[in-house]
DNA sequence: GCGACAAGCTTG
DNA sequence: GTACGAGCTTGTCGCT
């Protein structure tokens, strides 16, 4: 390894404040430690080896910072920087650390959760209550960027936060480049690790020091308190989510290689048929370029359909509306269908794993507008489901019955043991429901406590039919009011004219009154609001567009509250059973006998020793359907369970 | 060779 | 004028 180093770098940088200081030995660490422990909060950051906690990263230092008398001041303590630079040891350290992180008192990080995983791996625990900035940024604005430097300029108007991160980076390409590795491939295998203490440690300081800032001024705005509800199941699921990505996901590695390779079978299968067999001209199929050149010029094909940016869309829609015209366009569709999952769920998951056949997600609390959690490396919440052709047309029935997908990707997400059976619990029609809850539409209402088929009861209502084809129809409508649905797209997707979607439409709004009357107020409400408006759960959304004089934006700006507001509440809703499950397995002694796996905006996973399954169930079941604020509209919830793999899934019934 | 963007696909 | 919210992958294009 190469290292190259200049303390002229920092010439142009802000002086080090006399606050700041980089602790080099045992003496000092001791004096910090002392000073720290008097402070009223501690805020501290890791700097590390890489992102991947669940790998090889591990923490090369740690800065903190806290207040003593009135004097604020930042630590950064250097372990593991492969500088050759001297250092303090970290096991030497350990107990001052654990002194500092495992009190009573107040804990603050931006991205607190990360810092979590690290301190974790050193068998280090965090306790106190948490305040994590990242968090609290996205409730005070979630429509721009929460990175710690972004905020410090945007939020507490430090002009040149940026400047040592900039540094920071330059730093990094040079280190990359004198490695002969790409930045991407550096900063995953080394991290910060090499970066100079000086550096490092002043880049930390500011960290911790911004870090503090910012919770200042979000508790000058009463984040912690005007939103204390989301405020507070946000900082404790948290832990929670620590707890799930740390437990992690077991892969069946050796199906999804096989999987792989009999995709990529079918690839070549079928480019030999088009090749060869049918004498098509040689072309790139993944390339929307050669494809759209292919449809057009070789088979003279009357596209219309566009894209965003107003090329002509060759979409697997298209691709199906053309299949008649000529045998290739459904080998097409079927090769890249293959593609599809040979490239994205098939080895490219085997590369997120541990060394034990794991995958640990990363949950992301701000990954989403609307309060969702998002997830990611690699996303577990949009793993394919099983598809019932594939089922019929391999194993002679749907799945239904048993029938089994040769393309399955949910497969591959096995049990960690054959008496530890995975528990889904997933919220019933609960978009639906909340809307219901919010319209108090009379119709919707007495249909819930009926509790009767929602798809039948719209079909009737607005067809006068509840037949097949039109209860199809009314779920198309009933699945389009979460997302502000346009009578364009319910044409599209329903396949009849605009004005017939539009007289539906009517039709639909004249029967359930309450629900044109909730849309209309809500959007009215917002725009008398400055664009703010709060859920059930006082969780804040801002759009400012709801007052544009853009018809366009307007619109969506529409279609986005409605969205937000019932999406957002159903999020809400999950992530705080999470953290009421996470308590009451602390409550009731099931600690080490569950284990929460993974959650898909309406659904939880967790793996339950047989032992304590009747009683576990028992527990989720109840607190997950407790919510009395949605009254009258009873909140369900639906179990199923699988003793093998996530494919095989079953619901679950336990005697009463 | 790299970053940014567009398109397309997968979920709830 | 063909929905809401995400993440991941490939191809393309412009820049160094």
């Amino acid at each position: 390894m190469v290292f190259q180093y200049t303390p002229t770098e920092f010439l142009n940088l802000p002086p080090f404040q006399g606050n700041k200081e980089i602790v080099r030995n045992y003496d000092s660490f001791e004096r910090m430690v002392h000073f720290l422990e008097l402070s009223p909060f501690i805020t501290f950051d890791t700097e590390t080896s890489g992102t991947a906690w669940y790998r090889h990263a591990s923490i090369c230092g740690v800065s903190f910072s806290g207040i003593l008398d009135n004097a604020f001041k930042c630590f950064y303590i250097p372990f593991r920087h492969k500088t050759g630079e001297t250092q303090l040891s970290f096991s030497r350290c350990a107990s001052g650390l654990k002194k500092l992180l495992e009190n009573d008192r107040l804990k603050i990080a931006h991205n607190f959760k990360f810092d979590e995983h690290m301190f974790r791996k050193e068998g280090i625990s965090i306790n106190g209550p948490r305040y994590d900035t990242m968090i609290a940024a996205h409730i005070y604005n979630e429509n721009v960027s929460a990175a710690l430097k972004n905020r410090a300029v945007l939020d507490l108007n430090i002009k040149d936060a940026q400047l040592y991160e900039q540094a920071v980076d330059i730093k990094l390409k040079e280190l990359a480049k004198l490695n002969n590795m790409k930045i991407t491939e550096y900063k995953y295998q080394f991290g910060y690790s090499h970066l100079p203490i000086d550096l490092c440690g002043i880049y930390a300081c500011y960290d911790v020091d911004f870090t503090t800032q910012l919770y200042w001024f979000y508790e000058r705005n009463h984040i912690s308190t005007d939103y204390s509800r989301v405020f507070n199941t946000e900082m404790d699921l948290l832990g929670v989510l620590c707890d799930m990505e740390e437990n992690g996901m077991p892969i069946d590695t050796d199906y999804l290689f096989d999987l792989k390779s009999k995709l990529q079978i079918v690839k070549s299968q079928v480019e030999e048929n088009l090749f060869h067999n049918m004498r098509i001209r040689n072309f790139n199929i993944a390339s929307d370029d050669e494809l759209r050149n292919f449809l057009l010029n070789d088979l003279s094909l009357p596209l219309t359909k566009q894209t965003k940016k107003f090329q002509l869309s060759v979409d697997s829609d298209v691709l199906k509306t053309f299949s008649s015209y000529h045998s290739a366009l459904s080998l097409i569709s079927k090769w890249k269908e293959a593609d599809k999952l040979a490239n994205t769920y098939t080895d490219s998951i085997v590369r997120c794993m541990d060394s034990k056949n794991l995958v640990h997600c990363d949950f992301q609390q701000i990954g989403t507008i609307a309060s969702r959690l998002s997830c990611r490396n690699p996303n577990l919440q949009n793993q394919p489901t099983d598809d019932d052709d594939r089922a019929i047309e391999y194993s002679g029935v749907d799945l239904e019955h048993n029938g089994i997908d040769p393309w399955s990707i949910r497969r591959a997400y096995i049990v960690r043991d054959k008496s530890w059976p995975r528990i889904y619990w997933d919220y019933s029609q609960i978009e639906l429901r909340i809307l219901a809850y919010y319209s108090q539409d009379p119709v919707m209402v007495q249909a819930y406590l009926n509790g009767e088929d929602i798809h039948s009861r719209t079909s009737l209502e607005v067809f006068g039919n509840k037949d097949k084809a039109f209860r199809r129809l009314a779920k198309v409508i009933n699945f389009g009011l979460s997302y502000g649905m346009t009578e364009y797209h319910f044409a599209a997707a329903a396949n009849i004219t605009v004005e017939e979607a539009r007289e539906f439409l009517n039709k639909f709004f004249e029967r359930y009154h309450g629900v044109k009357l909730f849309r209309e107020n809500l959007w009215e409400y917002i725009r008398n609001n400055g664009g703010y408006f709060t859920n059930i759960f006082g969780r804040p959304r801002r759009i400012p567009n709801i007052n544009s004089y853009n018809i366009k934006d307007r619109s969506r700006a529409e279609r986005q509250s409605i969205a937000t507001h019932i999406q957002g509440s159903a999020g809400e809703l999950t992530k705080e059973s999470l953290v009421r499950i996470h308590k009451a397995i602390m409550s009731e002694g099931l600690q080490g006998l569950v284990f929460p796996v993974c959650t898909i905006h309406d659904e939880v996973q967790y793996d339950c020793c047989v032992d304590v399954l009747p009683k576990f169930c028992k527990i989720v079941k109840t607190v997950m359907e407790d919510y009395e604020e949605f009254k009258p509209i009873p909140i369900i919830v639906d179990s199923e369970y699988t003793l093998t793999n996530w494919s095989e899934k079953r619901g679950l019934k336990l005697a009463a």
